[in-house]
DNA sequence: AAGTGGTCTAGACCACTGA
DNA sequence: CAGTGGTCTAGACCACTTC
């Protein structure tokens, strides 16, 4: 068995979706045709369309068949992320909404104190306010955020940063942000994960890992970002430092 | 059915790892054991497995077993990617090396033409040089690399070129990188990256797609690294504009 | 030789969709 | 109702690893 067969379909599936012989939103054949066309056992059809589900080309809707995916992804600029979200959504023609699921006060995790640089005496002490929220971009879903903010903040602006970014929020009433520093990396949904963003377990997901410092270098937000692999991406511009 | 057998048998399992009762690198129960305990059959046990496999929780490898994946993660900064690559890797404990794959004067398709900003009347020239790059740490394979370099450039420092990062070997040849445009996305191994990257099909995957400056606004080269996104992570630092 | 995972078959029942 | 995909079973053969 050199090639298995599930692939040698799927590669042929494959071939005549980029090839565009199938067209993005098109339904492809269904798992009896593919039965018939290839002459194997309804197994091995349904693993040949389970490589092209795996590989991001297409899903699958239980009772109407399986079909290719559109593949239109959203910006989002790392350089100008204070204040312009809204503006660039909309440039890119794009509604966005956000739905807040926990805005609470909390006693942070190590880790997290840490990054804010918390004195260790307060430690019971209710010192940052927690947010969990969904961003949602023309009524999907596409990233989850969990935001850790200094408590007096997030006890003054309570109201705006329900609805609004985080960033933005925190530039309109003049708090200046004056570096961000961030990282960005590539998981997997899990199954907590897959719910919220209504993706498949598995689905490849970008984590946007970001600590905001003041003009003193004070740490003031920190937080990390899941979103759709398949909806949002980065940019960035690097300037050579001096 | 409330929920799928395969995945309570996953979730527990998935429970188990990351609980650390499954240490990294540990086996799993073997399919014919998974079978027994929970009374199902192969086809289900299989499927619990993957479905984990699918989470990037473990690997299989036929004769031998299914394995806890090992976590490790190397840190890419893009904030100062001009000559500090390499010693940033030995920082983190990791030997780095390249495999050049290709390295040719080509004629560039029309989107990297225009990134370039090459006029159309030398469309026929060889007006760039194509590298492919591999990127091994710890003789790991984590990163193909795609680049198009202007034509003078390439052919001055070919050999340089071949060994080295691109932007180290301009930086170190006096050619000064002004700015740097980039974009950071996710997509999914295809047949092809999946034997390169050695990982298997559908591996999640972060795309750095670049374009690099000189002070005189000029672009001169652009490219984009596919990298596993189970290896690496990208980290960059966004200062406020003025 | 024994144990592991990889591929494949035939067949059953269920859940959902749409005419 | 027919057609679709989702779950599950039992059983076969193969390829690879380890002893």
């Amino acid at each position: 068995m050199q090639i298995p067969l599930h692939l040698a379909i799927s590669e042929q599936l494959r071939n005549q979706i980029t090839s565009g012989e199938f067209q993005p939103g098109e339904q492809l054949p269904s798992e009896h045709q593919i039965m018939v066309q290839f002459e194997v056992s309804r197994i091995t059809a349904r693993r040949a369309i389970a490589n092209l589900v795996n590989q991001g080309l297409v899903f699958s809707q239980q009772g109407k068949g399986v079909f290719v995916k559109e593949q239109r992804k959203v910006t989002y600029s790392l350089s100008s992320p204070m204040i312009f979200f809204e503006a660039d959504m909309l440039r890119q023609g794009v509604r966005s909404a956000i739905h807040n699921l926990i805005f609470k006060p909390v006693s942070p995790p190590s880790p997290i104190r840490q990054t804010l640089q918390l004195t260790a005496n307060h430690a019971n002490q209710r010192e940052v306010y927690l947010q969990k929220k969904l961003l949602l971009l023309d009524e999907i879903p596409v990233a989850i955020d969990i935001t850790y903010i200094l408590a007096d903040l997030g006890k003054r602006y309570a109201n705006e940063l329900k609805q609004q970014m985080t960033f933005p929020t925190l530039e309109q009433n003049g708090i200046a942000i004056d570096r961000v520093t961030a990282t960005l990396a590539c998981t997997r949904a899990d199954p907590e994960t897959s719910e919220y963003l209504d993706v498949p377990l598995g689905e490849p997901l970008m984590v946007y890992c970001y600590t905001a410092y003041t003009d003193t270098d004070q740490p003031i937000v920190t937080g990390e970002a899941l979103s759709r692999g398949d909806r949002l991406t980065y940019s960035v511009e690097i300037r050579k430092r001096d």
